[in-house]
Formats: C-alpha cells, sequence, structure tokens
DNA sequence: ATTACGCAATACATACGCTC
DNA sequence: GAGCGTATGTATTGCGTAAT
C-alpha cells in the first residue's frame, strides 16, 4: 500500500482502512495502536490518524514518532470528518513496544537499519542483547518484542528513532531531544524502571559523567538504569556482564 | 560449502591542550 | 591548578570477503 489518492469525497472515513481512528484511546494506549499499525504497513505507507481531541500537540508528535511513523504534511482532502485528522507515513524504523504497568522499559540508542527492516530491536545475529536477556530470565522468547510486551511486562523504545547504520551518524542534538521525548514516555506510562542500552548516548544526550548502573536521578516514579551497548562490536563487555546488568534490572523492577 | 583472516566497531582509560 | 573537550590507544569479536 503506497501513497493514496485522495480520499473521494463522501467516503464514511472511519471505515476506510487507511484510516486509523484513536479517538476512544487515551495517551497511555496509543503506543500499543500504534506498534499494531506499524505491524501491519510498509514503509512509505500513509495513514490518516485521530488521536483524542484532548491531546496536544506535542504529545501526538512524540506518539508518532515512537510508533514509528512520521508526520506528513496534510494532502487537500474536503473530505467532511477529516478534521482534526493527522497523515502519518511509515517510516524505516521501529515502533516503541510499550504500554501502561511495564517491570521494565528497554531503551537502545537507536535502530540499526537491519533492526529496522526486521522490525525487531537488535535483532541482527550476534548482537548480545538477546541471548543475555534470556538468560537473566527478563525476557522469555527470543527476537519477539510483542510477547516481552505481553508476557514479560517489558517495553522497548530507542533513545533516537532514525536508524542508522552507525550510532555515530547521530548528532548530540539528537540525543538531546531524543532524551526528552523517552522522558516523556516515561512521564506517561511510568515503568518501574528505564533501562538504557547503550553508555554512551546517555553522556551526550543526558549525563555526560554517567556510569554504568543505577542513576542517581528518577525520572518521575520511574527509576533509572544505564547499561553498555551490547553489540558484538563492543567486545570487550561479554554476554554474562550483559546478563548480570539484565539481572538488576529485573530485581530493581521486582523491588520497585 | 566451509574455513580463515583482516577490518570495523564501541566502551573505556589515558594523555594532551586549551581556557579560566 | 581545575575543569573541560578532544585525541589516541586498547581490548575483543562479529562480519564481510577471500581462499580453499
Amino acid at each position: 500500500m503506497r501513497a493514496p489518492p485522495p480520499l473521494r469525497k463522501g467516503i464514511v472515513i472511519a471505515f476506510d482502512p487507511r484510516v486509523l481512528d484513536l479517538g476512544h484511546h487515551a495517551a497511555i494506549g496509543v503506543p500499543r495502536a500504534l506498534a499494531d499499525a506499524y505491524d501491519t504497513h510498509q514503509v512509505g505507507d500513509r495513514l490518516l490518524v485521530r488521536f483524542a481531541a484532548t491531546m496536544g500537540a506535542e504529545q501526538q508528535r512524540d506518539l508518532i514518532e515512537g510508533g514509528g511513523f512520521v508526520g506528513i504534511d496534510a494532502p487537500k482532502i474536503n473530505t467532511p470528518g477529516s478534521a482534526g485528522h493527522v497523515w502519518i507515513e511509515r517510516a524505516r524504523t521501529l515502533p516503541d513496544r510499550a504500554g501502561p504497568q511495564l517491570r521494565v522499559l528497554l531503551c537502545g540508542l537507536n535502530p540499526s537499519l537491519y533492526a529496522a527492516d526486521v522490525g525487531v530491536g537488535f535483532a541482527r545475529p550476534g548482537n548480545r542483547f538477546w541471548p543475555a536477556a534470556l538468560a537473566s530470565g527478563l525476557l522469555t522468547v527470543d527476537r519477539d518484542p510483542r510477547h516481552a510486551l505481553d508476557a514479560d511486562g517489558i517495553g522497548m523504545t530507542d533513545l533516537v528513532k532514525r536508524a542508522t547504520a552507525r550510532a555515530d551518524e547521530l548528532s548530540r542534538n539528537e540525543y538531546v531531544t531524543g532524551a526528552a521525548r523517552v522522558a516523556r514516555l516515561c512521564h506517561l506510562l511510568e515503568p518501574r524502571v528505564l533501562c538504557v542500552v547503550g553508555l554512551t548516548g546517555w553522556r551526550i544526550g543526558v549525563d555526560k559523567h554517567a556510569a554504568t548502573g543505577q542513576q542517581p536521578e528518577s525520572i518521575g516514579r520511574t527509576l533509572v538504569y544505564v547499561m553498555p551497548n551490547p553489540s558484538g562490536l563492543n567486545a570487550h563487555v561479554t554476554v554474562d556482564d550483559l546478563t548480570e546488568h539484565f539481572r538488576i534490572v529485573g530485581a530493581l523492577a521486582d523491588e520497585a
């Protein structure tokens, strides 16, 4: 499904498959709904989404970006009832897999192009994220973020949603603005623990002196934990090291 | 198809130079 | 001298490619 033609006059848009009506969703339920939409569309597909009337513009932008979409200029349409809708386009990135009552919200630096193409974070063979997370017991099914959310109470997001081949393609400003978005997401969802997977990005975007482990500053009621990047390229960190970090994060979530 | 090898990558420690 | 930013070196393994 590529860029659609303008909606024809007179269509009852609530039944159009290109329309995603989230007007009945509180903000806390939008990430899951957008992730579902992400899963059923391809890069470049466009949707007309309607948010609850009470939702502010910044929150809409946050949720669109977090959902793996980008907002686009609204096409000229004259469809009755289209007011208040926003055109969005499926991006080559990952969606936030998140919702209420999370034990842990895992936060990568940004999706790799490989991960964006398969729709699963840290999916590249050789990345130690999944082996370590499974070994720690934090996650129970390999490379299945939906199961992680539904069965394990573990959400996933990224500091920066733009997918790149290498983390050093990101600017400091992207880390700073991305960290602010993740903070707003934490205030909205209130996971027990935010686990940032990648020390360098956290240092660039938030605290240049940060060390791995639990951070002194929480985000509202959410504890913050930072651990090293599990990429195979970061070879001096072993699977055992990563497993131990995930164990600590799980224990923090259970205590919180 | 399988094996071997060199490159690339990230976190971290350390060194260096600059400014106040 | 303290504090900061930048540069450099190290450790280590996955990945891509060449060789078999």
